[in-house]
DNA sequence: TTTCACTTTAGAATAATTATAAACTAGGAT
DNA sequence: ATCCTAGTTTATAATTATTCTAAAGTGAAA
């Protein structure tokens, strides 16, 4: 993915393409696997990666807003850590405790044979399942 | 179940019953259906129902205390809330967002066809599946 | 009943996140 | 090109959930 494409992302989702959001989406989109992140780690990557130092408030406000134009998932697990995710494909996830680590799980490789029903008047918005992991 | 039964249930998991852990071990298993709470929920009910205060940090305390003693389970949802349980015994949850409500479903009620091999060497601990809700 | 390890307590501390308000800037209008 | 303004960034304060601390209190064994 080139600069050019991080800006067609940004604009065609609404974003004003600034000198952070562009270096941070640089950096979050710019690889070729998935890339499970938190802020704190994400602040810490950037702050080594790059000169300009960007304030921590901006990459809160930048990662949301990737979130909601749909380039970034948020996963929460257990220890009141928020994952993102570069992977916005419906997917799973193993959870390994021991290192705090996700790892994706492609929807083809859980089949699901029988759910139940939505209470009420609710509809099923997605099933997301958790594969927690021991030694 | 009657009071006797929760001294038994504390004693038995090496828990000391004192005063507030009774009280508040009776309010969580002296009822028929299981129950979700928050720390913080739960706080608020056990102000309103006794004339006794019982310090956040004992609340705190407390219930880690029967979470590791296994009478309750932890569930984790977005949003940041950490909700307990009083259902431990292996089931999955519908989350409703909008009302920030957890339901249980029962384990038998999703059955899962295929999983993946946890990776490396790790094993699998277990697996939660969360079905999310809108309207 | 005395003793002491276990508990409780109030308040301080920490961690993650969000709010605030002033300064800055991208990009359309002039 | 310069101006203008809504959108954005920034540092800092505020908030929220939780844990820590150290002193005071208390079950229960001897």
């Amino acid at each position: 993915m080139k600069k050019i494409d991080i800006l067609k992302k940004l604009r065609s989702s609404g974003l004003r393409p600034t000198k952070q959001r562009v270096e941070i989406a640089k950096f979050l989109f710019e690889r070729e696997k998935t890339f499970h992140f938190t802020v704190e780690s994400l602040n810490k990557l950037l702050t080594k990666k790059t000169t300009s130092k960007i304030a921590l408030a901006t990459i809160y406000n930048t990662v949301h807003a990737f979130k909601t134009a749909g380039h970034l998932s948020e996963v929460e697990v257990r220890g009141n850590k928020t994952y993102f995710d570069t992977n916005v494909s419906n997917h799973h996830h193993f959870y390994d405790s021991e290192t705090a680590e996700l790892i994706d799980i492609d929807a083809n490789d859980i089949v699901i044979q029988k759910i139940p029903k939505a209470p009420n008047g609710k509809k099923i918005k997605n099933v997301e399942v958790f594969i927690n992991l021991k030694n």
